[in-house]
DNA sequence: CTGAAAGCGCTAACAG
DNA sequence: CTGTTAGCGCTTTCAG
């Protein structure tokens, strides 16, 4: 049924090993002979088997990409853009093996015969465990959206912090003063890294800090409409809210409306990522666009060099975000015509 | 390094084979030592090497989920839902392989060592090529979200047909006559379900149909602006539109705002799939919820059930969509009033 | 119920 | 440059 080295081997008459090193490439085998292999295994429909080349170099050609959680998920469009980015990266010879850290109860099985490198697309110092296990079983392992102080990590990173601060300054700029934020699940990086830049951004302008400015969320549109409520109760309810994510500010946005204020003229909002649905929002949504599919990407091509190589050396790389201005941030109303 | 069978045949004095035996729960053993073997291979960490199980079994462990395309997935939401359905439903000792149709030039590399079975989320007919390799392989297939009429073929389906039906029987039921639809992406299978139901609506209650109120869409949010454009254009506007799924009907009520309209007191819209923005929106969309993570689910159950008990035998399963009523829907205006 | 022997398809020394 | 030999870790006959 299925051919294999032997059968070509025996067709051509010349041993398995010639066939093999035809088959991978390699520098011992005349070019004559390499190509007539060639030929015939084409012929042939030759198909590698993979557990065989897998049990005898003790590997996968299994690239696992590890999620915290897959069954909860706060944004689909997170989901999708890092699977999107890195199985642009990932080649045929590889299988994408996608995977939510929550489905084991320990790492035993995870091991160099099942995966031959890692991806993870960590948000909290929870991920750690996998991290190190990784490590120690010297399964190459690159870290997505998450800094990792160690210096032998590999990091592929957004300058969200940068992008904080930018998406603040524009606010600042056009004369907000009392400005909120959203913040999105504590614990995670991402959040951590948002709240720094808004700060620095508030401090670097002499903006004051007003503790009942700042909400907690949870980085869905539920969190996003119920922390929007509450900042609308306060006494003196702000004229500017960055919401950490484009989901809570779509939760913010319905909370705004409801309670008979519009957007930009009463509050302005921006969110971050730019989601797929933030330019078709009305008003469209400004906001820091987030390129996960090339944190992704550069995580996959990073991962996939380590393994051909076995070079594996720390680094962390940034990737820059993208201010996106449309409609939902305007000039401060001043405190006269209110 | 790692624990092998050996090792713990030599440990405790007896074969490879009767370790084996033990711990795939062979009946071919006593109690007694299955016991034993089986607590010093956890005492020891023993992790099974699945590419020598899978060479000499002749699989590979793995689980293919495929997409039509991974590179341009219309929605987010439903690329997410279904892997994680599916996932749900993946044990530890699967390997859940996710991969794009596009990505392949042929299906060579497709076979019975590479995927134990795989499962479809299909839109068109242009997958059938992969239907039918697999078929032709012997490897179990489950298609979800398209019926193929060959009866030899396991299918997970959602009822779009009577979905669409309900919601545009609910506009009608509001008054409404001047009814169009933005349709999906020609040739999926989903656009014609839809369409049907539509259609038939209209017909069961004997309201005309009208050429200028059918315009086609692609799914993306992009062309339900545009298609929702081409509608107001026209001299005597619908006063509801039933879009074929949540991201066009965004795109729509764009659309809509931009024109000056109202919805719903101007124009009523009924989406399709039930997303996640969907309730977030003002006003919240009124659709119909289809259960995409169910089908993934349902179809990963039953893949596994044929791996198990290799009893591939052809099937359809449908899976009901619920109407969601929410605020994108009124009564039809009257003449006189506009 | 247990063990000995063979072999899955492939790559990797080693020898020529 | 080519071939011979061995062996990866496991399951599966076949004998006992």
């Amino acid at each position: 049924m299925t051919v294999t080295i032997k059968d070509i081997a025996k067709i051509l008459n010349v041993s398995h090993t010639t066939v093999s090193r035809a088959l991978n490439n390699s520098p011992l085998i005349s070019d004559e002979t390499k190509k007539r292999i060639l030929e015939t295994a084409k012929q042939l429909n030759y198909v590698p088997n993979y557990s065989a080349k897998s049990l005898v170099q003790n590997r996968s050609y299994n690239i696992g990409l590890f999620f915290s959680t897959i069954t909860q998920v706060t944004s689909p469009g997170f989901f999708y853009e890092t699977v999107r980015g890195v199985h642009s990266v990932i080649t045929d010879n590889y299988n994408l093996v996608v995977n939510g850290i929550d489905n084991y109860k320990d790492f035993q099985s995870i091991d160099t015969k099942r995966f031959d490198g890692i991806i993870l697309m960590s948000q909290s110092e929870k991920d750690n465990a996998l991290v190190y296990h990784a490590l120690d079983r010297h399964i190459p392992i690159v870290v997505l959206n998450r800094e990792i102080a160690d210096a032998g990590i590999v990091n592929i990173l957004s300058a969200d912090r940068r992008g904080a601060y930018h998406a603040v300054t524009h606010l600042i700029e056009n004369g907000h003063v009392k400005i909120a934020i959203i913040e999105g699940e504590k614990g995670f990086q991402a959040t951590t890294e948002r709240k720094e830049g808004f700060l620095t951004a508030l401090i670097d302008k002499q903006i004051p800090i007003h503790g009942d400015y700042i909400v907690e969320g949870n980085y869905t549109m539920e969190s996003g409409y119920t922390a929007m409520k509450q900042l609308l109760r306060t006494s003196h309810p702000p004229t500017a809210v960055f919401s950490f994510n484009d989901e809570m500010a779509v939760g913010a946005m319905k909370a705004i409306f409801e309670a008979g204020l519009r957007i930009p003229q009463d509050i302005s909002l921006v969110g971050f990522d730019d989601r797929q649905f933030s330019s078709y929002m009305t008003p469209s949504l400004t906001t820091v666009r987030r390129a996960i599919s090339e944190v992704g990407r550069a995580g996959a091509k990073k991962l996939l060099s380590i393994i051909d190589n076995n070079d594996y050396v720390g680094q962390k790389v940034y990737i820059d975000t993208q201010f996106i201005r449309r409609e939902s941030v305007g000039p401060a109303p001043n405190e006269q015509s209110k």
